[in-house]
DNA sequence: TCTGGGGTCCTAGGACCC
DNA sequence: TCTGGGGTCCTAGGACCC
């Protein structure tokens, strides 16, 4: 029988924290965003309070003061590594495992066994990461991914399933489905919520009792995926390749933002040169850049401005200067065209038309010494992978990150950095 | 004063072709 | 008044996910 297993970490980024901290099991906890702008994880004695996942910071300070909340700036690098110790732990569990995001993987636990003996083996796998990890998890058993997802958050929900909960036949499936708030299910969004709210559709049983052209209609085949997995018909595939068709570097700025265009442009080459980083260690290389950069969207009275520019190269490349040059240089564009320089709050650039780096379609017209510049790239990672990422870099990155990131709230790098590594000492 | 970052897939509409 | 029919490819924007 084909049966998928989804194995969720409990409020991941806050657990993380929680093992190098064991005095705040139990307590609330939040983690803050990048510049500490707003809630992005919280602990469920967090979530008791009210707080909400994209609180601003600064309105719920006091809240979070008066509560004795815990609170931690996010530290990926701390969330990254121990993200990797619970995957590789769970892909001991099955011949197939798809790491879906870093908290979140489908296991394939097809023929396996009966019913009893894979409720016991999802309550181990559950009990053995939080044991080696200290991270708690959640285990949802279904024959379909989205079912899997509901079981996972029912065996967060009751402690009574021990960390795992089974979907495997028509009762449970039915009891299940009928216990579930539509809007919750994976794939359903609040835009189709609130379409579905307004039929009467308040339940997954409300929508899978609908007919399939009936949602065809409404909705796209996004939607009849979901209503066809709800139903418990497998044909949600994730082709888990490891390649990115995209590659993002984007950041906002700490305050009040940057209106100086030296800055800016620093800034812009930064995130360029992430992206190129980033696009050489999975071996691709990309035809498409877009660069963009934003003033605020919260100021009251004061429409946002956008500046946004794309472009296609003739032959693809992973060289940090060539896709520099084409971001600043859509950025330096833009800014000439524009009557003054606003205050920017945020920007970043994009890479697409990504293709693997074996395979690179030659332009005829080419001038450009890919061989050279190839084993030149080569060694900048080389040396930036000994010495610490950016050791070496293209001078229009700047000698300093002056719009360097603000977390006043950071803990250590417990699991990657010698320096903050825990020492047990014995009495 | 202060509001995250990084992805995927689908669709509609325009440009272009014969 | 009346203006073909059929196809592909590309792009922007929307919706969703964590």
């Amino acid at each position: 029988m084909q049966l998928f297993a989804v194995a969720d970490c409990n409020n991941f980024y806050c657990s993380c924290e929680r093992v190098f901290h064991p005095e705040l099991v139990g307590k609330p906890v939040v983690v803050l965003s990048n510049n500490d702008g707003c809630v992005i994880a919280r602990s469920e004695e967090a979530k008791k309070l009210g707080l909400k996942m994209g609180d601003p910071f600064f309105q719920v300070r006091e809240l979070l003061e008066r509560e004795r909340v815990a609170v931690f700036s996010s530290n990926y690098t701390l969330y990254g590594s121990m993200s990797g110790r619970v995957m590789s732990l769970l892909s001991q569990y099955t011949p197939s495992l798809d790491v879906y995001s870093i908290d979140e993987a489908f296991l394939d636990l097809s023929d396996m066994g009966d019913s009893s003996y894979i409720k016991k083996y999802g309550e181990t796998i559950a009990s053995r990461v939080h044991k080696a990890t200290g991270i708690p998890i959640s285990i949802g058993i279904a024959p379909t991914k989205t079912l899997a997802k509901m079981g996972s958050k029912f065996a967060k929900k009751y402690k009574g399933y021990h960390g795992c909960c089974l979907i495997d036949n028509y009762e449970r499936r039915q009891k299940a489905l009928r216990l579930f708030p539509v809007e919750d299910v994976w794939g359903i969004g609040r835009r189709i919520a609130k379409q579905l709210a307004c039929e009467g559709i308040t339940t997954a049983a409300d929508f899978a009792r609908q007919k399939e052209s009936w949602v065809r209609s409404r909705f796209s085949v996004t939607a009849v995926r979901t209503w066809k997995e709800l139903n418990g018909e497998s044909c949600i595939v994730l082709s888990d390749t490891g390649e990115k068709k995209s590659i993002c570097t984007s950041r906002s700025f700490s305050g009040q933002g940057i209106n100086d265009v030296g800055m800016l442009e620093e800034a812009v080459a930064n995130f360029a040169a992430r992206c190129a980083a980033k696009l050489r260690r999975q071996r691709s290389c990309c035809q498409g850049i877009t660069m963009f950069a934003h003033t605020s969207l919260f100021r009251e009275g004061v429409p946002p401005r956008f500046i946004q520019q794309s472009v296609q190269l003739s032959v693809p490349t992973q060289d940090t200067s060539e896709i520099i040059t084409a971001a600043v240089g859509m950025l330096r564009e833009n800014l000439k065209a524009m009557p003054e320089m606003p205050l920017f709050k945020k920007a970043g650039v994009i890479i697409w038309n990504i293709t693997s780096a074996r395979v690179v379609q030659q332009d005829l017209f080419d001038t450009v010494d890919r061989t050279k510049q190839k084993a030149l790239l080569e060694a900048i990672d080389e040396i930036n992978r000994h010495n610490g990422h950016d050791t070496v870099r293209i001078a229009t990155q700047g000698t300093d990150i002056r719009f360097g990131l603000q977390h006043e709230y950071l803990s250590r790098q417990y699991t990657t950095n010698i320096e903050d590594v825990l020492v047990a000492k014995i009495k």
